[in-house]
RNA sequence: GGAGAGGUGGCUGAGUGGUCGAAAGCGGCACCCUGCUAAGGUGUUAUACGGGUAACUGUAUCGAGGGUUCGAAUCCCUCUCUCUCCGCCA
């Protein structure tokens, strides 16, 4: 949610940011729905004052065992006119907070411009050396179908058991998983400065609303039907941020990282058709989560850091990826600025997001009212809040089995992950 | 799941219908004192939004939402969270 006093100040400055991203800002409807309301405000501030004075007379007379009644009279008739007000005042305020609700963030002025993903900015390539002894491979696979070829991977019975976009892992592809996980979780936590929490998995539309995947992102989640208000995360950042919710922080204390690891549960509707083999898209899923509170004038750096800190695991891994700058037109709604990684999948002969990492500056902390206490001014202000995943563990796990695969269908386990395989270097099909 | 108790300012804790945005203490801040010295004194100290150059001033907020009333921290209803006991349980 947008700053609506500096929407009021700056509205044309912004209305043209606005307009890189396609969203034609009303201005004249927003400026009429503040001045509306602001007057419906004062009138009402007005006659409770009055209300106020008169209660008191009230009371200052009773106690001394006076005649109230004319006065009485007075308050009841403001009290009628308040009645009648308070509708238009209620109508006032919804129209004013749907509208600022429905406003994106504002873009910063390093977000390229442009319409669609085709636009977005190669930042660099990198790893690309494993792309060539790739496209040598004559018995090149995609992930499921080694897997399954391995007999370490069903969909067919995960199907059964739940659903379609439901899959079974056996075995050392069990294990590969959990490794990738705690390879990632750990280098964030020993080596990047984060803090592990374990999260609710199931949360509340407070928190929904607060990191904004509602009211606008509904259908794209899981709700709990028995239990009203529950809602599966669809991404360990809704709980995480929400730690930040309603509460002021020290300036000392900032920045806070906050990492995860947690399962994600997304419905994916809308998206019909799309990756149904494999691992790409899930119902059910694995990530590890980066969530910053930042002192918002680091916010700019702790962007860049946090896309470091999920480009090395790529890099440990020695997975090729490019790094990406969303432009104008792809970078999502409560976002500023968007950098996306994306791991080659030879089977797809392109690039899959396993990343994705947003400054979100005061958007989300101003509806989560999350502050810090200014040390100098000692005022209460907005913390900026930024997210990234570090990494997806599916996808990650889907392009290690497909960039390591080797000529016979076995996996070669990258190295950085072999002490958590017991020190195995390959995974081959038992006999 | 059953029974009970309770949610008040940074903290502790008064306040059961009327000059209460809220006593007192602690803490914080400012100044003063400097032979009561790991002390003493005085003052000050919530947040959001609005009006005013400013002094200042208005409205709202005592877990949340609704209700009763001229007037609610205080009464009624619903919800929620915390604590204690019992049951169940990984």
């Amino acid at each position: 949610m947008l700053d609506s006093k500096n929407l009021r100040e700056n509205i044309d400055t912004i209305s043209s940011n606005l307009k890189k991203r396609k969203f034609i800002l009303d201005k004249s409807k927003f400026l009429s729905i503040d001045k509306d309301r602001k007057e419906i405000i004062v009138d009402t501030e007005n006659l409770k004052n009055k209300r106020n004075v008169l209660s008191k007379e009230i009371g200052i007379l009773k106690s001394k065992n006076e005649d109230a009644g004319s006065i009485l009279k007075k308050v009841e008739e403001i009290n009628n006119t308040l009645d009648l007000k308070q509708g238009l005042l209620e109508n006032a305020e919804t129209q004013y907070n749907n509208f600022l609700l429905d406003i994106p963030n504002i873009l910063d002025d390093s977000v390229p411009i442009g319409n669609s993903d085709k636009d977005n900015k190669v930042i660099k390539y990198s790893n690309d050396k494993n792309l060539e002894i790739l496209n040598k491979n004559s018995n090149f696979k995609d992930h499921s179908d080694i897997g399954k070829s391995l007999k370490l991977y069903d969909q067919e019975i995960a199907a059964k058991i739940s659903s379609s976009r439901f899959s079974l892992l056996f075995g050392e592809l069990a294990s590969l998983h959990r490794a990738v996980a705690q390879f990632m979780i750990n280098e964030h936590i020993n080596h990047n400065g984060y803090t592990e929490v374990n999260v609710p998995l199931i949360v509340n539309s407070d928190s929904l609303l607060g990191t904004g995947q509602l009211p606008k992102f509904k259908d794209d989640l899981f709700e709990i039907k028995n239990k009203k208000d529950f809602f599966l995360i669809p991404t360990a950042e809704v709980p995480l941020t929400n730690i930040f919710r309603d509460i002021v922080l020290l300036e000392d204390d900032l920045p806070v990282k906050y990492t995860s690891l947690s399962s994600c549960f997304r419905s994916e509707a809308g998206s019909y058709g799309k990756d149904t083999k494999g691992l790409i898209r899930q119902h059910q899923f694995e990530k590890v989560e980066l969530v910053n509170g930042v002192n918002p004038s680091t916010s700019d750096e702790s962007l860049e850091l946090l896309v470091n800190s999920a480009e090395k695991i790529l890099d440990l891994l020695n997975l090729p990826y490019r790094k990406i700058l969303l432009c104008s037109g792809d970078t999502g709604f409560s976002s500023s600025k968007t950098y996306d990684l994306e791991v080659w999948m030879p089977s797809q002969n392109s690039y899959r997001e396993v990343s994705s990492c947003s400054n979100f500056k005061d958007f989300q902390s101003r509806r989560l009212n999350a502050k810090y206490k200014n040390k100098i001014s000692k005022k209460k202000q907005f913390i900026h809040t930024l997210n990234g995943s570090g990494l997806a563990v599916g996808r990650t796990l889907a392009a290690i089995i497909e960039n390591f695969q080797n000529n016979n269908g076995d996996i070669e386990i990258p190295e950085i992950l072999r002490p958590y395989m017991n020190n195995s270097k390959i995974i081959k099909k038992s006999s």
